[in-house]
DNA sequence: ATATACTGTTCTCATATTGAGGACAATCGC
DNA sequence: GCGATTGTCCTCAATATGAGAACAGTATAT
């Protein structure tokens, strides 16, 4: 038995007052009003109201029971209301994960924007390398670097791609030995990236062994130890161009093949995308490829 | 689809965490959770919760929805439990409808019984002899003289029988002629009961037809004009014996064929009667058998 | 690292519920 | 009295629904 409906039949049948018009309202057969209003009464084990053929009064219990199911239908359709709200309108928190590098560089002027843009939603972004769970977290939205989707219960979206490069300082190439091909790095200060999937094997050409004395799992630190001369660093773009564009660090192996990266937007499957996350991830994609035209 | 069994589901869900746990725990089969928080999600156009194979996730709206929802059943809970308390519990309110003579009479001590036997039931009785409609009014019981059940939508109960008796101060008959038959009745002052059915027709024999200088709406009236020799009254005996014993009134034409009457008691239809009116009628059962025995 | 066990989803199909329509009994108004 | 209208009951076709197995994915154990 639909318990919910028949609960709504007997409000409507006790506003207005008649099986028949109940059935008109819902374009419904009498007999249906009939057989759930039965049901109902079975179920409870109780008569709600007195039928007569010309009159339909309600029972001293009926009269307690419609007080406590018209309270009980109108908090559900606030339920409702709220899930149409949080899901349709622009509001509420948007939980967000990010690389570090890539927040304090990109991110915080692309969502310095998009606050701009939509000043009702909220903002809840949580930087750092470290591999979390997406789902367990609750994060609406995820940045990733990798070739294959991680997490099959995200979809992810490529935003962008973009490359490593090779960074040292002037002073650093000054006074180490000239490096023309890759296989010279195994001479040099290596820096290397803790999370880096490959561990201290730089994917250079065939790849390339590399050892160095700074271990660190923070890329702008690494960079900062760069741009002071210490060794070399293997850098995404997006984190040296600048300090190349202004000279103080300058890019080696130019001309070596490095994979293209590709950063994903993930989040949850595809089912029921509230209207807010929809509207971030477009923002993402356009901010992205203005970035890219000019 | 059953909404609130989804929502309940849900709940579930969200207490067990485990899809697999909820259809164990209803005896039920996984695919039945699963396609019914589906449908619930469906219906309200949101991801309540985010699933990998290994976790069940609350989104947040399923986080406020919960809250929601679980107040609801709460209160759906107490509604039902408030249904079953009124009918299952020997307690609220029973409203009683019965003729004036009776309720004065015999009914105001089988009351005073009924309340000393059940203080947990509150009575409501309207003493009257017009004619209501008990379903209109909302009566839980009424009382009824008649040969045949009057409402189609009441049952009725037969509780004890009773007869009419001429009813003459001993003055009355002293100072005016002999009654021997009933035809004699004519030449008398004949007191007229304003609701009875036959009007000024006495069902004696085959009835005969009287006149007289009082026509009142309730009998004690009319039995104490009799007590004062004023005229001749047509008593029901559970209002006139107490005087006839007592010498104030005498019977006349006792071998005459009078209608045997029954007294009824009136309840809603059988469906669902509460166990408060069900201990009533029974009492009242009870109380006509042991006052007829004795 | 590989296997295994366990998760939630999806599919199909037999089943059960259910709602519409009409006949029915009862009542009220004319 | 008769006709109109009420709620209930009956039957039957259509729909919805739940069980079970196959499936895809993941975490734990070895």
């Amino acid at each position: 038995m639909d318990k919910l409906r028949a609960i709504q039949l007997f409000v409507r049948l006790a506003d207005l007052g008649s099986f028949t018009r109940v059935a008109e309202q819902l374009n419904s057969s009498k007999s249906m009003v009939s057989k759930e209003i039965a049901r109902l009464e079975a179920d409870l084990g109780v008569r709600l109201l007195h039928r007569s053929t010309r009159n339909v009064q309600l029972t001293a219990v009926g009269e307690g029971y419609l007080l406590r199911t018209r309270e009980i239908l109108s908090k559900l359709e606030d339920a409702d209301g709220f899930v149409q709200d949080l899901q349709h309108n622009l509001r509420g928190k948007l939980k967000i994960n990010a690389p570090m590098a890539l927040g304090i560089t990109d991110l915080s002027y692309l969502f310095a924007d998009f606050m701009r843009a939509n000043p009702e939603i909220e903002l809840d972004i949580h930087l750092g390398d470290e591999n979390v769970d997406l789902v367990e977290q609750g994060f609406d939205l995820g940045f990733r670097v990798s070739s294959k989707p991680i997490d099959s219960n995200y979809v992810g979206r490529p935003l962008t791609s973009f490359t490593y490069k090779v960074c040292a300082s002037p002073q650093y190439l000054e006074q180490h030995p000239r490096i023309t091909s890759h296989q010279d790095l195994k001479e040099h200060n290596c820096f290397i990236y803790s999370y880096f999937q490959g561990k201290n094997v730089w994917p250079i050409e065939d790849g390339v062994t590399v050892t160095g004395s700074l271990r660190v799992n923070n890329t702008m630190f690494m960079m900062e130890s760069i741009k002071q001369g210490l060794g070399l660093g293997f850098i995404p773009d997006f984190v040296c161009q600048q300090a190349i564009d202004s000279g103080h660090v300058v890019e080696v192996l130019a001309d070596t093949k490095k994979p293209l990266l590709t950063l994903y937007a993930l989040y949850p499957d595809r089912h029921f995308v509230p209207e807010k996350l929809v509207q971030c991830i477009e923002f993402l994609e356009q901010w992205f490829a203005n970035k890219k035209a000019p």
